[in-house]
DNA sequence: ACAGAGATGTACT
DNA sequence: GTACATCTCTGTG
């Protein structure tokens, strides 16, 4: 199949690429196993200008540095000690754009992923949030700064897609430390799709 | 059904 | 020491 261009991740707007990754693929292969699906859930997060972002203001750590990188590559870092977050990095070097992947409708190795994920029946906790699509799918914090354009993570361009009708775009979840940059509704998902997370911003 | 708490590593004050 | 782009389990209605 396709897999979308570095040009597709290199572009400025990590809001439109966000809105853009609604029913795409995503997919990783990991020893031979085969894993992922449709993407139905995601978050633009906007570089230093987003309070929301953990590159805000230019801030560079050693987790942040990754995200200044050229569109393309993978952010993962690990939050509240148990979870692995996925995003994608976008725009060109020297920006800190990312994409989070906060959920999947499953297309590829299901029994796979409900072995990794401990669950006895194919039900929306397979990939129903950010931190449960990376366990489904087996990707950690040692992916972090992975290329998109390898055999390991990647995303392809299926031929699916979405009216602005069949969007929601709302407010981020998890992010009210961000003052009034925690309003902006760059959260989108696949309207009635039962494979979106259940998680509610609090304002 | 909803609320509360616990789990547990890394970044940063 | 505190907070964190989360999720699960347990207790209560």
């Amino acid at each position: 199949m396709s897999k979308l261009p570095p040009s597709f991740y290199t572009r400025p707007d990590s809001v439109t690429i966000a809105r853009e990754l609604l029913g795409k693929h995503f997919y990783s292969s990991f020893d031979g196993v085969l894993t992922g699906g449709m993407i139905v859930e995601t978050e633009a997060y906007s570089g230093e200008n987003d309070a929301a972002c953990h590159a805000h203001l230019g801030r560079r750590t050693k987790r942040t540095q990754i995200m200044y990188e050229t569109g393309g590559i993978s952010y993962v870092y690990l939050i509240y000690g148990i979870y692995s977050l996925f995003n994608i990095v976008t725009n060109t070097a020297g920006t800190a754009d990312a994409v989070l992947i906060r959920a999947i409708e499953p297309t590829e190795g299901l029994p796979e992923m409900q072995l990794r994920r401990g669950l006895t029946k194919i039900e929306p906790r397979l990939t129903a949030g950010p931190g449960l699509v990376t366990q489904a799918m087996g990707i950690s914090t040692v992916h972090n700064g992975v290329s998109l354009f390898g055999n390991e993570i990647w995303l392809e361009d299926r031929g699916d897609s979405f009216s602005d009708e069949e969007i929601i775009a709302g407010p981020r979840v998890g992010v009210a430390y961000a003052g009034a940059d925690a309003l902006l509704p760059w959260r989108f998902s696949v309207k009635g799709s039962k494979w979106v997370s259940k998680a509610k911003p609090k304002y």
